[in-house]
DNA sequence: GCCAACGTTGGC
DNA sequence: GCCAACGTTGGC
């Protein structure tokens, strides 16, 4: 099993959005990045991802959900209305993929941005070196366990 | 709103 | 294939 990191902007989808959502569960829309894309592909069903909040006055990890559905082609990109509308991804061969995640907890003390940055444990983690972009990333299991920890 | 760090685009 | 210009991300 592998472990992640998926941010979200919670003005646009938190993680008390995924709790409502039917089933619990959505699906991952709009990564229109290759190597986010590449790990999208990676993921297997039964991993286990943190939620992260950014883009907000709070930025933290939210809490963890599940890979219930494995790499399919993100319909977004066919649609011509839909904000990330891609006109290079066709039907035929898509660019973009998506997985279906599924809630499964709420974090009851989030865990910061400066709480993770402070931990001596989670110094190596993608998420805190700079310039990083991706919105999709892998987590090593020891810093996914420690996040959980300290949300306890 | 600022701006550093990336990714993408397109002319050559 | 190089690289400048441009667009985007995301913390602050």
């Amino acid at each position: 099993m592998k472990y992640w990191l998926l941010k979200s902007e919670p003005g646009v989808f938190s993680i008390d959005d995924l709790s409502k959502s039917k089933n619990q569960t959505t699906y991952w829309e709009g990564v229109r990045n290759y190597q986010a894309r590449n790990y999208l592909r990676e993921m297997k069903i039964g991993d286990k991802a943190i939620f992260y909040h950014n883009n907000c006055a709070s930025i933290c990890a939210a809490g963890i959900c599940e890979i219930v559905k494995e790499n399919y082609p993100d319909f977004t990109a066919f649609d011509p209305d839909d904000i990330h509308y891609d006109p290079k991804s066709r039907k035929e061969s898509p660019t973009w993929l998506m997985v279906d995640v599924k809630y499964l907890k709420k974090f009851n003390n989030p865990v910061t941005l400066s709480g993770m940055k402070e931990n001596k444990r989670l110094q190596k983690m993608r998420l805190l070196q700079t310039g990083n972009r991706l919105s999709v990333m892998p987590i090593a299991k020891e810093e996914f366990e420690e996040i959980v920890r300290m949300s306890l």
